[in-house]
Formats: C-alpha cells, structure tokens, sequence
RNA sequence: GGCGGGAUAGCUCAGUUGGUAGAGCAGAGGCCUGAAAAGCCUUGUGUCCCCAGUUCAAGUCUGGGUCUUGCCA
C-alpha cells in the first residue's frame, strides 16, 4: 500500500496553494478531496485551480462529472483508492475540504449495493406524508442501533436507515458490523488551520473576486446548459444564492451577502470535523514556514520510500 | 402640512381577552458510516423608543413627545 500525504483545511484557508508548491516542488500529483470541484462547468465558484497550475502539476479527480450526475462518499473512496494502489502515481498528494471523503478513504465505508431509486422515492414520499416523528419509530423498529444514533427529525438519515433495509433486505447498522478492517494506510495527515476571524475575512474577500471575476456569468451559463437548480452540483454554496437570482428574482447583494454566510458556516462546521480527526501535523496559516513543511515531507518519503 | 403604518434579542419579526416576553436567521459549541459546500443537535435577561396616566398588574389600554416609513397634498 502506497503512503500518502494529506493536506485539509477550512475552506479558503490556502491549502491548494500549499498543495501545489509542494507538489511542484517534489514532482507529485495531487488527487483533490472536494466534493463540488468533481463537477465540469463549475470553476470560479468551487475555486478550482486555474488552466495553469492544472497545466504544471498533474490533478485528479477535477471535473469528472456533470453537475446533474451523483457523486458521493463511497465513490471517492473507491476513485481515490483506485488511483493511490492500482497506477504508478508516486506519494500522491490528497489536498481538499471534503472531510468525510478522506475518512472514507482513509478507513473505509461498509459495502453497500446501490439501492434502487424506486425504493428511494418511496422512503422520500413516505417521509414527506407521514412525517419524520412516523418515519423515526419505524425505523427504531427495524435497526434501533441506527435509529438511536440520529435526531428523529434527520430526515437523510432516517430515510437511508430506511432505504438501506427495503434495498437490500439487511440492516444498515449490520452493514457497518461486516465492514471489513482496512489495512492501514501510511499517511501524513496535515491540516492548515488559522483564526476564525482571519478565515471568515478571507472567505467575503474571496467570494466578492469570484463574484467580479464573473461567477454571475458562470452560474446563467449552467442554466443555459439546461442543468437544473436541484442537480446534485448546482446546490453548491456561492452558485445556489447566485440562483436565487437568477430564477427568483432576489437582490443580488442579498445573495451575496448570503453566499459568504454559508461559506461561513460550512468553515466552521470543517473546523469542529477537524478537532477530532487523528491529524500528524496541525499547521497554522500564518506561521506557516514552507522549510518545515518541506522538512516533515521529506521525512515522510525517506522513511517510506 | 394632512392621514395612516411601525418602533420588542446583533438582524427580520411574533406576541392572542392587560399577569415583567418568543420564533427564524446570525453568533457560539457539538454530531456526522454513500446528498457531506449536505443534514442534524444544543444554546435566547432583552432600558419591549421616551415621559406621564389608568390599574393590584401595561410590550399590551389612554394622553403627550421622539424617530421612522407609506399615501395624499
């Protein structure tokens, strides 16, 4: 098993940079863990890297996908899995904000055959006519284990608890029994991290370049494509306020205003996923020295190498 | 100038027949086993604009004032 190296962090928090010149540096590819820039078409707004840096540092798993199609946990798993063991790439870099993609990874998730969407839509309908309190003690019923883990008003999990038993006749919680014990994986997990005032600023920063830089453009071109205000990728923070416009007529500082507040929240929430990770290195933005990051690299390679 | 709305938590607003207040959002903390940029949980003492009056008791009624906003001139 091929080790790997790991660079997370809040959103906006630089770690693509960081990636980059690292892997330029050392002549590595860099796999990205980011659950929106799997999608084609959406650029500005998922921050992908430019044409450039895509051109001087080989990158995986970017616009692999329409922004109608499903992409999910498991996938990347399986994708990135793919690609660290079953092709020549060298120490590969995995560098994004999508946390529970690299735990996926990381320790695996239980085997779980698709489940049909008819049996989906018929837990969804359910859901939506009989309620969640309805929907939460017949779940209890079926896998309590699972039904104990989860609010009775999460409807996403109530209905997987749900789908994944009238899919395939097993319980969810005896998927997770079975799930096989993964063979560690050599890695150095490290997060960039910095103060939560310093990473909001950047955030609006970021969000009004986008905005001047013509995400407006991008986001009416998606619809032009014909692609679909409920599409998997189209829900993405900083392209769905911009929707809000677009179709409902909303003000456009307000969508702004409300772009940057989700961008917001969803640092916050990577920042409280962060705190219980099991991470080697926790660098801080602003002391950042890119010799010890180098030292700590290099280290990393010679003893696995 | 005339007539009418408003004025309550950082913001938008609820407050029923008078009994010293409560939602959403934000903020903060947390959770997370195929939607994860998603979803969910916990967390609300604030001169209820000011002054006077009625009342055992006023955010709630009465009078006056201040600010604000709409319509008419």
């Amino acid at each position: 098993m091929k080790p790997v190296i790991i660079i997370q962090g809040p959103t906006a928090v630089g770690k693509s940079s960081l990636a980059l010149s690292l892997a330029e540096k050392l002549n590595l590819d860099i796999i990205s863990a980011d659950s929106r820039q799997i999608y084609k078409y959406m650029d500005l707004g998922t921050a992908k890297p430019e044409a450039d840096e895509l051109a001087r540092v080989k990158h995986h798993l970017i616009d692999i996908i329409r922004p109608d199609e499903k992409y999910n946990a498991g996938a990347f798993a399986q994708d990135a899995s793919r690609l660290v063991d079953d092709t020549d790439l060298k120490f590969p870099i995995i560098c994004g904000g999508t946390g529970f993609y690299i735990s996926s990874f990381l320790e695996g998730l239980c085997v779980i055959p698709e489940i049909a969407v008819e049996v989906r839509n018929k837990v969804m309908s359910d859901y939506d006519k009989l309620g969640s309190i309805l929907m939460y003690d017949k779940l209890s019923e079926i896998d309590p284990i699972v039904a104990k883990r989860i609010s009775d008003n999460d409807k996403q999990r109530i209905c997987r608890g749900l789908e994944v038993f009238f899919g395939t006749g097993k319980k969810l919680s005896d998927f997770w029994e079975e799930q096989g014990i993964l063979t560690p994986r050599k890695v150095l997990n490290i997060v960039v991290v910095d103060d939560r005032e310093d990473i909001y600023h950047r955030i609006n920063t970021r969000y009004e370049i986008m905005v001047k830089n013509g995400l407006l453009d991008e986001t009416r071109k998606l619809l032009e494509m014909g692609y679909k205000e409920n599409d998997p990728g189209m829900t993405a923070v900083g392209y769905k306020e911009l929707l809000e416009n677009l179709l409902h007529k909303r003000p456009l500082s307000e969508c702004i205003n409300l772009a940057k507040q989700h961008s917001r929240n969803y640092a916050k929430r990577q920042l409280t996923w962060y705190r219980k990770c099991k991470l080697d290195l926790v660098f801080y933005r602003k002391s950042i020295k890119y010799k010890d990051i180098d030292y700590y690299i290099e280290k990393f390679i010679n003893e696995n190498n």
